[in-house]
DNA sequence: CTGTTAGCGCATTCAC
DNA sequence: GTGAATGCGCTAACAG
């Protein structure tokens, strides 16, 4: 056993109950469900609460109540706007919960993800938010055992865990690719990573050949530059190679919009104008799409809605739990929308 | 009490013992210390984990040893790559550990802060990381009352907590109108956001005082613009009122790579040439200053090693108080580099 | 090297 | 509206 409040705050609830002259259990009362106690015992109990700085401990608490406040979320990157938003998202939707995020990142591979899982599932979280559809079979056997709501997203995986909220990349990189061809090009290319560990990004490659394919177009104009998620200056080096590999190439699509502003800018430093010798697309509508001259052309993605719709599903499906019952799975398709701007021309 | 796991996952630890005809204690001391375990009891301890697809409960170990094997990581933002690097050398340095990141983010508000420090103290981490000196008093208390160490990071505070790791922002801008005045700019003003929520925002504009003044230039240009952290508009924005309100500027010092890239973007827009017509420089070295066209004068910082370095101290701040001391508090001052590059003339 | 005992701090359950 | 008893799952301490 450990020393008496070692490393902990200060007082424990007995302590705190002890100098409001009421049992331990009416603190937790006090905490947890205060309109069962008497006014006068709650402010009792509320004054010996701040006079000892009490803090409870929400480890004893999740072992004693089984309910450990944590909902666990696994993205691939922080460092992303997309899934910065999405994270967002789903923080405010769980706002006036008492559920706490527990966020890890795997750096887009999905081994990192079995061993998060792994670790996360060591806090007994009471939901997992998992981005993409792409796990190691240990992973999905784990996720199975225990019994917490699986929540995947930013894709539409077609055998989901269990709750899925998400759009098809490969679709909406594929309305892209026809919004183009409205615009008259007619040699699209497509610019992404060499690995397929974005899945997201995989997607949006199979979109562009699927939709290139049916509107008879070439399909086989890729380079593939750099381990995703690839840098601008991976899209810069990247667009070179395709016109120096398909000089008649009248429009790139990229798998983000932080290469399709590399591939621009690479246009502007060689005197190639952009949409005129070439018209670029990106995805994503990050920042820099809106506010980069060219404007950039991209599909956008409500990034942050999505993490509220996901924040929802947690609330539901632990809300069902609470009474016994199991979420019934669900399956919420989220808005994209293709912005043309001034990389690709009207 | 809760049904028997409920929401857990399958086993508890009694039971892998059981099938490994050994004690709860044994299964418990191959999981932390197995070279105390007899080979042969080791495997069958192992093998038992394997069929029952044990998962250890987190919460009940820390309940019991006192360590909670958190580190609570705050950071203001999640979308900003200097923090995400740094959260990723803080990760990489714990990841041979069995320390886990409780992360959140407050959105550049000392209030959130407060509430954020709060839910985490229920945690009881081991360690509490905190980004910037601006807390309010309760935070302070709050911090005070844990016997958790606490680490500031990102910044110099003149009174810290415990230990810092960072470095001083003013100074390093104050270094970057220094090289500015060397190449020749005499009239030199800064664009930065409206509040001083984001504190290292607001250091750099006082260090851009501190240094025009010093070289005896101009020190009131200064724009303020937007809810900090500024966007890449409001940098465009911002630069278009400091051109109006002093004609002769000649470079413009932003608070932030992507205002410097909003502002360079603007003047293109407008046919002033930069450097020519003004010169910009941003903060930060984010990956859009070295591919941006012109590329962007700004100041390196090593944020990645930053968090390697606040990780150290986590690990060497528990490891002192395993053995029952307390470490000595720490202040490592951590790398920036002035770059000058095409939005400045040399 | 292994087992036994006890208890971490809280919440559930049931009395009153 | 409040209290007492009990145990969540694990590990520290000690005994063997």
């Amino acid at each position: 056993m450990k020393k008496k409040n070692d490393g902990a705050i200060g007082s424990t609830m007995l302590e705190v109950a002890g100098r409001a002259g009421v049992s331990a259990m009416t603190v937790s009362r006090v905490l947890r469900n205060p309109q069962v106690v008497s006014a006068a015992t709650r402010i009792k109990v509320r004054k010996a609460i701040e006079e000892l700085d009490y803090v409870p401990d929400q480890a004893a608490g999740a072992l004693s109540s089984g309910r450990s406040g944590f909902i666990a979320c696994i993205v691939p990157s922080l460092d992303n706007s997309n899934f910065a938003e999405t994270v967002r998202g789903i923080s405010e939707e769980l706002s006036n919960t008492a559920l706490q995020l527990l966020l890890g990142y795997t750096n887009y591979s999905v081994h990192s993800e079995e061993n998060l899982v792994r670790t996360m599932l060591q806090r007994r979280p009471e939901a997992i938010i998992l981005t993409g559809g792409d796990h190691t079979d240990r992973t999905r056997r784990l996720l199975e055992l225990c019994e917490a709501p699986v929540i995947q997203m930013w894709d539409t995986p077609a055998k989901p865990l269990e709750h899925v909220v998400g759009f098809s990349n490969a679709d909406a990189c594929g309305d892209l690719v026809v919004r183009l061809h409205e615009c008259g090009y007619r040699n699209p290319g497509f610019i992404g990573g060499t690995t397929n560990r974005d899945t997201r990004g995989t997607d949006r490659r199979e979109g562009f050949i699927t939709a290139t394919k049916a509107l008879g177009l070439p399909a086989d104009r890729i380079i593939s530059s750099g381990i995703p998620p690839i840098s601008m200056q991976e899209g810069a080096h990247a667009l070179v190679q395709m016109l120096e590999r398909w000089p008649d190439t009248d429009a790139v699509v990229c798998v983000s919009d932080l290469s399709a502003f590399g591939a621009i800018t690479e246009c502007r430093r060689r005197g190639w104008s952009v949409p005129e010798r070439v018209a670029i697309a990106g995805f994503g509508d990050f920042e820099i799409a809106a506010n980069n001259k060219p404007s950039i052309s991209t599909v956008y993605v409500n990034s942050f809605g999505l993490g509220e719709s996901v924040g929802r599903i947690v609330k539901q499906a632990i809300a069902s739990s609470n009474q016994g019952n199991k979420l019934a799975p669900q399956f919420v398709t989220t808005e994209y929308r293709v912005v043309l701007r001034e990389s690709t021309a009207s």
